[in-house]
DNA sequence: TATGAATGAGACTTCATTCAT
DNA sequence: AATGAATGAAGTCTCATTCAT
């Protein structure tokens, strides 16, 4: 009992946050029960009240801050682009470095929003509406320039979304395939999915 | 106490299954609970023991025979094929259909696996990678005969796949978008996607 | 585990009413436990809400129902009084007897108010000022009368009943004192209490 | 950290000691947390235990303080009476002004002794025998002087006690009765409660 | 003195599961 | 087959209390 030497709030704290994400990732937000992860940062369950307020609460907050840092370092890093098709390529790049450099944080954003309460619910996915709209806002600019053949700019963005964020469910960063090239593959997909061909007979 | 009247093993075997899948599908098989699931076919919860093992089997055999269900659907709907061009076409189509009109099972087939013991985990993920062979083997037919631009035929089923299953999770068949349509549009993506144009920098 | 033979709910409830009833009378609402509670009745702590729902909940349909039988009982008891000294006396007696008798219960009828959540305590007191205006009507009535000399009757009521409540406090039934001695002694000092007399300066 | 500017300890433990009886008087000595009485002061929980011993022991010496300043106060208020008569006359008014200006600690005073150890029990009701003796003995007086019709004095004592301490139940200092009133309405009825009267049937 | 960090005990509650009827 | 009654394990959460700083 006792404070112990050394015993620091803001590092355990993080320490939670991560062994929360790796629990979650692992086995899923209801089957991750606080005794384990306390133990994970070095404490007892009751200890685990200090920084967080419910287990319900925490998952929120949670998934609200990885949504809100996956927007931040976007808006950071595509504010020099210049056209679509940059833009394009850009996001790409961001959106699958983003995704394989935080497998855990993206799969459990995707697969826990079910487990928040409507309110949490409501605050979440409207981060990842925002972050969805900037890919639209790319897709309806490079539609308007006439550079790519889309036929409905929606339904585009959802299937760039779900092709861009699959990686994460298979890309291993161990592997033989580097994380450049996977991008490079990536990029001319895309370009290939969005190219205007002769041959097309859309519409 | 006693059978109540009009009532049949089978169809009230049935009825648990869609009640689970519909459960399961909202908010998880561990937010699944036997007592709401009992209530939702009418009986209290030690009935259902008459018609499952335990809750973790059931989860096993449920995952088992939606993939084995969605195999048996496409060896049955592929028979006739010719080429890999059709063939591509034709995985599209299926894979759309299926996965819009069965979204509750494809989803769980997904999301439920971290939920299965190590031996279950084994079956379905097999079941999944046999689905996945039949596209490896279109891609690779089609490349083999010089059809398509793929670097890596591994990232490309991948790519495809999750392209593809991403619809589950937005498409909603009272929407204005036809399914008919909504397979066409993605035909053409996918068309393009693999489409070998002179522009085409690759390897 | 499983059904043990002879188990009856309607009987179990019973017990369980009558063991919390001792519980809170001796040591008070926040400090009964489950566990202790579900002892008394041969459970363990989980078959508990077999019955209950909550605990709160509990405390609330206790509270009410207690007074809901008070009310019965007093109904039942005083429907065929003449006048109001004959009413008084009556009261006096049904009071008396119902709060040694009752210990228990209009005891934590009395004090655990306070452990009520807002809407309890609104439906609990509701049933206690009825009670109170029962009261209050005998001493309009005596008081219109002119048979006793009453200043303000809300003030006399309240007096009667703290007078008269007090009672359940000390009186142990196998002391030397009989009830219905008791009653004739409490009779009389309300008799003196309510008497005009003339020596009265009182208005 | 350190000690804030004007603070001052004995300020502090009173403070306490009055948050802490607001509290109990509210919801009981259970359901009174150290955590939200701290909070009440402005301290954090664990400087509370600069200022307590321990949460039972706490209530122990508030519970025995509160009934040694009764007894101080009214040893002090009630020195210079002549006889029985004027005695009682004191006494109600001494209770009542006391039981109306210290409503919380009387009814925590009477409330707790359940939550006190079984030491602090006996050492608590001690004093609570001592008060009661004194009205005892202005009953005996009485009676040798053949002032009341007192049956059993034991049972007076009681009922008296119970009639005038009912009073901090339901008296309200912003209500319309004055204290003075109040006051002058319990001696009126006390004095008929004790009165001998011609009609009496006693004994 | 005050605080932040920790603990252990124990509370309420949920739930899959069993079994006599 | 269906139900009511029970259980044990485990989960979330609260709280008095301790102690290094």
């Amino acid at each position: 009992m006792g404070r112990p030497v050394g015993a620091n709030g803001a590092d355990t704290m993080r320490a939670i946050r991560a062994a929360a994400l790796k629990r979650i990732y692992k086995h899923g937000y209801e089957a991750m029960n606080l005794r384990d992860l306390a133990a994970d940062v070095g404490l007892r369950v009751g200890s685990l009240y200090n920084y967080i307020p419910q287990k319900q609460e925490f998952l929120g907050t949670l998934l609200e801050s990885i949504m809100q840092e996956l927007l931040d370092d976007f808006k950071q890093q595509m504010g020099k682009v210049s056209g679509p098709r940059e833009a394009m390529q850009e996001f790409v790049r961001f959106h699958i470095q983003w995704h394989t450099a935080r497998k855990e944080e993206v799969f459990i954003g995707n697969m826990e929003l079910r487990s928040l309460s409507p309110e949490q619910y409501v605050r979440v996915t409207a981060l990842r509406k925002e972050y969805e709209q900037h890919l639209l806002g790319i897709l309806n600019q490079g539609k308007k320039e006439g550079l790519w053949a889309i036929e409905k700019t929606a339904v585009t963005a959802k299937a760039l979304l779900s092709l861009l964020t699959g990686v994460s469910n298979w890309y291993r960063e161990d592997g033989e395939l580097t994380q450049e090239r996977l991008i490079r593959l990536y990029q001319l997909m895309v370009e290939r999915m969005l190219h205007k061909a002769e041959s097309d007979t859309s519409q």
